[in-house]
DNA sequence: TGTGCTGCATAAGAAAAACGAATACTTAAA
DNA sequence: TTTAAGTATTCGTTTTTCTTATGCAGCACA
């Protein structure tokens, strides 16, 4: 039996719910409606009387539910106890982030996590992503911040913003006027603009890329980076405009370097917008520290930079980002 | 985490022995290596050192074992309480049996069962092959008893007798003789016989057939059946010889009806058996009186009616039911 | 009485994991 | 050294598990 599969039904008893449970879990309301009847098939008992509405434990799952509660928490306890020994001296998390993931939000998670789990560390490293999945496969990274995760090779991808994209100019370029009148820039009005972006084969330029195809708008490559911090700098330096997450736009725009334009909302299109996920090595226990910083991370990605999210046409904590 | 692996670990560290637990699981040693391997990687922590020679449990193997022996027993005792539950009046083994299976044996492995485990009832049935793979599937029977299982869909099979096969025929035929003096005949004599066999289809026609082709041995089959008593009755009146398999003829023997004449061992080739299975539904927990009714008939399976197994290149419980 | 909605089950195909056979490797004993 | 025993590894196959798509039942609401 799966440990897994218990996990996932205790959290349907819980919630009184496949579909939430699942969504926990990761994974489609399918696989946890075959989980637990998988579980039921090993016992060839009923653990979920369904001919009811709502649905109601039977007594056999009642008692194995109980049962599984705890077998699942000492299973827990003994993992977390080999990772104390192991390492003794205290927990550090070591994280792997692309450069462009906003140093301020971070320190501010850094702090809240250090006081909240006292004895732990944090590690940030920044780096290209490619490096990010390879120091989360050498182990030397827990986890690892990255846009446009993609799930494939032992990773689990946990999404975590979705960064709102717009368009960044000089104070002086004629879109800067749009923006203090609290306006948004129409995409189409992008046609002919110089344009300074990403490296081609980075996702977020394919992303950028597919939108302005989507509206038809072309425009004169005049620069690509690889990083945000270049391509800022170049639209400072007056070499065109840019389309940029908002949030990494944060500093220059307080300090008026730069000027964010928002996209006028067009009845047909989905917003551009940025998914950033939280990765780490599939299969693999995390440390409880490890585990708690992902969960203050996710605490509040909710309540800002956040988008309406695509409702996906069954629920699937991973769909978002597999495409 | 699978609890399987877990069991693995523990009987691994148990018998200071891959092989050895392997086997106790019915997997290869490859499967128990990288069972152990893999609960070591989610730990990201090492169980055993494998530098010295005998290996030994780290500090955090022995942690960990300790742990997952409790938290095994637990789960072990928690289905058993599903199952209890279920059936409060005590449990009822349901075996499900092709015909030769001599009632004789199993009514001693009954007699002795029900001392051992009061309370508890057996209940044998006797059918056709194809019968008994359809009550397990049905849920019918709890476990079966066949010959030359075929493992495939869903089934498990747990070798457990083989029966050397022989010649019968009545006490006037001419190989009478040769049993009467202690000798065996030779494959190649039974050429031109009238042969009264098993139903084409019957896998155990087939390793016949199979074992008079690689004599050269043709025979005339006069008659067809699918069980071995029809077989008998017809070679008591006179058909023809049979090659049965010689636990099955006792009650003949005794009675003088038949005689039983062995095959000369011929050096290149193996010995004619028939191997008898006991076959459950796979990822079925079986419930605490099937388990113990198992042991029971595997406890002495060596010691009758044995012929020496052909020893695999690498330990596989389930080797020998295979082909 | 329909009509859409929500939540679970089921089917089928795709993806991933587990497994076994063969083989390499490692160490202890001969 | 060689041999033998026991374990690790590799690779291809089989089995399992998962997802997507769809079906189906109950429920709310018109």
């Amino acid at each position: 039996m799966h440990l897994e599969s218990l996990g996932i039904f205790c959290d349907v008893v819980r919630h009184q719910s496949f579909s939430r449970a699942a969504t926990m879990h990761s994974v489609s309301q399918s696989a946890a409606s075959q989980a637990v009847r998988q579980i039921e098939q090993r016992l060839g008992a009923q653990l979920i009387d369904r001919s009811t509405r709502p649905w109601r434990l039977t007594p056999e799952g009642k008692l194995f539910f109980q049962g599984c509660q705890e077998i699942l928490e000492r299973y827990h306890e003994l993992e977390d106890a080999v990772q104390r020994r192991q390492h003794p001296s205290g927990y550090t998390v070591r994280v792997a982030s692309i450069y462009s993931v906003p140093l301020h939000d971070l320190s501010g998670y850094v702090e809240r996590f250090q006081s909240l789990v006292p004895g732990a560390t944090v590690d940030i490293a920044y780096m290209h992503p490619d490096q990010v999945y390879e120091r989360i496969l050498d182990d030397q990274s827990d986890l690892g911040l990255i846009s446009f995760a993609n799930p494939g090779r032992g990773f689990t991808a946990i999404p975590w913003k979705r960064q709102t994209m717009a368009v960044a100019c000089p104070p002086g370029h004629r879109f800067a006027r749009l923006a203090r009148e609290q306006r948004g820039v129409p995409p189409e009005d992008l046609a002919g603009e110089s344009f300074v972006t990403f490296d081609r084969g980075l996702p977020v330029r394919r992303q950028i890329d597919r939108f302005l195809r989507k509206h038809e708008v072309d425009m004169t490559v005049v620069a690509e980076f690889d990083n945000i911090e270049n391509i800022k700098q170049a639209v400072e330096d007056g070499a065109g405009v840019a389309i940029l997450p908002v949030p990494t736009l944060r500093q220059e725009v307080r300090r008026h370097a730069l000027v964010t334009v928002p996209f006028r909302a067009s009845a047909d299109g989905a917003p551009l917008v940025r998914p950033l996920s939280i990765v780490h090595r599939r299969k693999r226990r995390l440390n409880p520290a490890v585990t708690a910083f992902i969960k203050l991370l996710c605490a509040d990605d909710e309540t800002r930079d956040a988008a309406p999210r695509a409702p996906a046409p069954q629920a699937s904590a991973a769909s978002e980002v597999t495409r």
